[in-house]
DNA sequence: ATCGTAATCCGAAGCGCTTTGGATGTAAAC
DNA sequence: GTTTACATCCAAAGCGCTTCGGATTACGAT
């Protein structure tokens, strides 16, 4: 039999107000009941239910994140990992989290009928975009969020992200420290947040060093694996291929690691590689390909949990800012250039 | 403003019940003015407030999942494809879905306060044990669930599963149809449901060859990458390796391959090798390992939806089970075994 | 005219919690 | 002795919905 408020209260001899107040820590009740309270609490197993609590105060105790559908976990946004993060540090205050997934072309009707329905007091939005109508949505409505990934908008709002222009400006700078001078770059959409930054920190890093990026050498390719094999293909297919190579995620990236091993490359020979993110088989192993690496998913699920529960709280939105630093991580992949050609053949046997 | 129940039926001149009840779809109400209701209702813009709608009907109206905190999503589960379709098909019966993760030691601690917070309605039990304390702890409690695998135990339950020993009898079958005779088996620990499911399949396929299988081919791995990584290691340094293998896992089968590739091992030359749901970063490209392969997590957490929707609808337990079929994939890997060797050079250079 | 029946509709009582606005008692201040 | 100020406690009014147990009306049957 379930033990509510009013059983409670009658089997200590108080009111439920009083033993409400006890329980949520309101300091208008003597320290001595108070503890009676939780003894007794504890000794009926007592558990407040959460649906009448959330009538009474509005709240939802609950936070939502729209995942989108169809959408692959392999590296991708680590969703697994986030979602462990996110659980424990919000468990620990009592919320919970409410998963839903949506085409993306339906996407706002989703946040329409969780925010409509009162079913979340705030709404994570992963993998922004440069313009993300998810965010002018929310913000238009005045409803509590934190975005994974940061916008190109004027309000500000709280946010996490890695400094991913710091990290394609790594990525290339070790490229180019190794001596390389033909660096290409396969990059996913820029209208995608990661894209456009890691594309930035890329195109700096190779000004810095007093080159100028040759539009030949840095490809859109679609986020998916194909989208990296063919663009490898494209790459190897020039007549002056390039001798390094930066895959800008590593959806990509396995595919163009699937090319160049289809075409006889092996790690440490031949072209440079650096993956964003890695190759999702080899990191705990061996690793075979130099990659630029992230915090893990947990840490990142715990950061964001903080940042909504600050939002929740009333913090200023412009103080809410986690920018996250990735570190690249050495292979095998990340060797020198070939020496310059020289017609060898001919000069060995001369 | 938000508009409730009682303004809608104000603006309607009905009472509140007369609403409610055209809303829900009660039969005593005429057809015209549930039609007016109905009217209405989108034009104001109501929407229930589930928190008063779950404390006046004593359900949730969601479901629980819990994630195994720290369970990498590489391979594994599928958890977000399973997500994925779990929430499409919950969604359209106003279900949500709530996750929470928790340490494997403290699991039932997270079951307990789900289901004692009435916060959902019924649990989907994730990568099933033989003997899995969760199920009898539900069982217990007499809580609704679904489970994602099966378990030896004796009351009814419904349950999702792969046939796991179909599919580990299949990969066996087609290694030994190629001719091999030395096949190795590496495998998760048996108190894990699936993993107990394929060994069966396995063995049996092999004594329906005729063949005893060989206990030293037959190893146990943890199952994470290194696991494989090392099982091979063991493999290849016996007198007389294996000329197959078959990896129960894709995790580890990710260290097998990495071990073999070490080795010098490349596709379709020496070993033959199949691995369980194959190769993570591989499936949409072009296959180089032999697979078995099961439907996509989509339709899994479909399935699953509509076995907790049918648990929650009262249906018998007996009834209520799904089995999954998987079938080999081919890959380049999966040739016939090298010719028996016969002392070769002595007798060439003689 | 009277009754039974079916079709519609509604009042009011919860569901279990929070919170407002006092009530009560006790000790310090005047 | 009266006033003030605390420190504790509580009655009652919601929160927004569902649902039980009628009320009302219409209408063919008796």
């Amino acid at each position: 039999m379930k033990v509510n408020l009013k059983m409670l209260s009658e089997s200590l001899g108080l009111s439920q107000t009083t033993v409400s107040r006890a329980l949520n820590g309101y300091s208008d009740v003597s320290e001595t009941t108070r503890q009676r309270v939780i003894e007794a609490a504890s000794q009926l197993g007592y558990q407040p239910n959460p649906q009448a609590r959330q009538l009474a105060t509005g709240r939802a105790d609950a936070i939502g994140i729209v995942y989108p559908f169809g959408a692959s976990d392999i590296g991708d946004m680590r969703f697994g990992e986030v979602v462990s993060g996110l659980t424990e540090r919000l468990a620990e205050h009592r919320i919970d989290l409410l998963i839903h997934s949506s085409r993306p072309d339906v996407e706002l009707d989703t946040y329409r009928r969780l925010i409509d329905g009162r079913r979340v007091d705030a709404l994570i939005v992963a993998r922004t975009r440069l313009d993300d109508p998810r965010i002018r949505f929310l913000q238009e409505r005045n409803f509590p969020f934190v975005a994974y990934g940061r916008t190109e908008t004027a309000l500000p709002y709280a946010w996490f992200d890695f400094d991913n222009e710091a990290g394609g400006r790594m990525a290339a700078r070790r490229l180019l420290d190794l001596g390389h001078r033909r660096i290409a770059l396969i990059h996913a959409p820029l209208e995608l947040t990661f894209a456009a930054q890691r594309y930035k920190g890329f195109i700096t890093a190779l000004r810095e060093a007093g080159l100028e990026p040759d539009p030949e050498l840095v490809i859109e390719a679609p986020l998916n694996r194909i989208g990296g094999y063919q663009a490898v293909g494209r790459l190897l297919a020039m007549k002056k291929p390039p001798t390094a190579l930066l895959v800008d995620n590593n959806v990509a990236g396995v595919g163009a690691l699937r090319a160049l091993g289809d075409k006889g490359w092996k790690p440490g020979s031949g072209m440079s590689l650096i993956v964003y993110d890695g190759i999702p088989s080899e990191i705990p192993l061996t690793c075979t390909v130099t990659a630029v690496l992230q915090p893990t998913g947990e840490s990142t699920g715990r950061a964001l949990a903080d940042l909504v529960l600050d939002v929740l709280a009333g913090k200023p939105l412009a103080d809410l800012h986690r920018l996250g630093q990735p570190c690249v991580g050495a292979g095998e992949t990340d060797g020198p250039p070939p020496a310059p050609t020289r017609r060898p053949r001919a000069k060995a046997l001369g």
